[in-house]
DNA sequence: ATGGCTATGTAGCACTCGCTACACTGGTAG
DNA sequence: CTACCAGTGTAGCGAGTGCTACATAGCCAT
């Protein structure tokens, strides 16, 4: 109420930058504040906590993700499942993406080894796509949630293959989906 | 040749132990020590630097994954990809590979952030995974090669949602898959 | 003007990091 | 016996970590 906290709003958008370019594990106050345009003493003091720092600065990136997923809305319906999976997979390979993916995988590490933060911030982009994937379905598919999901699974999938370096093995495993 | 580097052996699954528990991320030199009873000083005597003792731990845990795998083989064959995808994922989450795939989400950020060491185990486990997927494929599968690939993208895309949490939407993603 | 509030700069603390210098052991080869 | 050398303990270096103490500048209400 009394605490607007002006400068938070001004400072995520920069650490966002950062931290998409440089990854998150190996960040730290002094190198943050600089990107900033900032000192860690001022970063701390807005923040509290470095914790409390890369909570905010996660929820942002879900934020700033769900706004790029809305940005990447071209979209024609698919014709199938399948055809669905391969159009999607292709717009997360997108330019635009890999910082968010390479940052992705980070958090999704964080969460697997119980990061509180890294959890809410994992759900709140996976409902984003999630519900970017159930727009663009199949318009004749019968279960739209479900094949959202299927769809969803299949694209993380290939996309931690694309991770590891093994695209090709993405690619046959949608390839060989029927439909 | 002259140097057969005795100790490394015996150092590694004790290291591989500290790390399968506690990650990779924050293990530092003084902490592994002390799980393997030796000294800071000593790992770097053995491995040089703490870039190559990494790059050893990963190839031994992907080794250690290897053999996991082969100990789990239970297995008559699967009904349907969706069966085996289905009884993969059940398998892969025992609670024996639990630390596995904490680890194993770690290796993916690395790799996706180009980690030539975290590529290499990667990829060594994912043919691990790769090779004993094919083999319990349903013998009537036309394509084995592609519906392995297929299944592993269903399978790691599955535990990623476990990862974050959302094991109901793996559930719902496999459900939802024809066959 | 005065007091209190928010915001900021400068220094620094206690700590951990990867790594190294130095001294010393034991065993083995000449 | 001597010389060497792989292996090990102790101590420490320089850099970086999150965070804090202290002083201070500007602003706004009394």
């Amino acid at each position: 109420m009394s605490k607007p906290a002006l400068s938070r709003d001004a400072l995520l958008p920069l650490l966002a930058a950062h931290v998409l370019e440089h990854g998150l594990a190996g960040a730290s106050l002094r190198p943050l504040a600089k990107a900033a345009g900032t000192s860690d003493r001022m970063l701390i003091y807005h923040f509290g906590s470095k914790d409390a720092l890369v909570e905010a600065l996660l929820a942002h990136v879900a934020a700033m993700y769900a706004q790029a997923l809305d940005m990447a809305y071209p979209s024609e319906p698919a014709a199938s499942r399948k055809d669905c999976a391969q159009r999607l997979l292709a717009i997360a390979r997108a330019p635009m993406f890999a910082p968010f993916l390479r940052l992705w995988w980070e958090i999704v590490a964080g969460s697997a080894k119980g990061g509180k933060a890294f959890r809410a911030s994992a759900s709140a982009m996976m409902d984003s796509q999630l519900a970017w994937f159930e727009a663009h379905m199949p318009p004749d598919d019968p279960d739209p949630k479900g094949g959202a999901r299927l769809v969803a699974t299949l694209v993380e999938g290939a996309l931690m293959f694309d991770a590891l370096g093994l695209g090709d093995t993405a690619e046959a495993g949608l390839a060989a989906l029927e439909g």
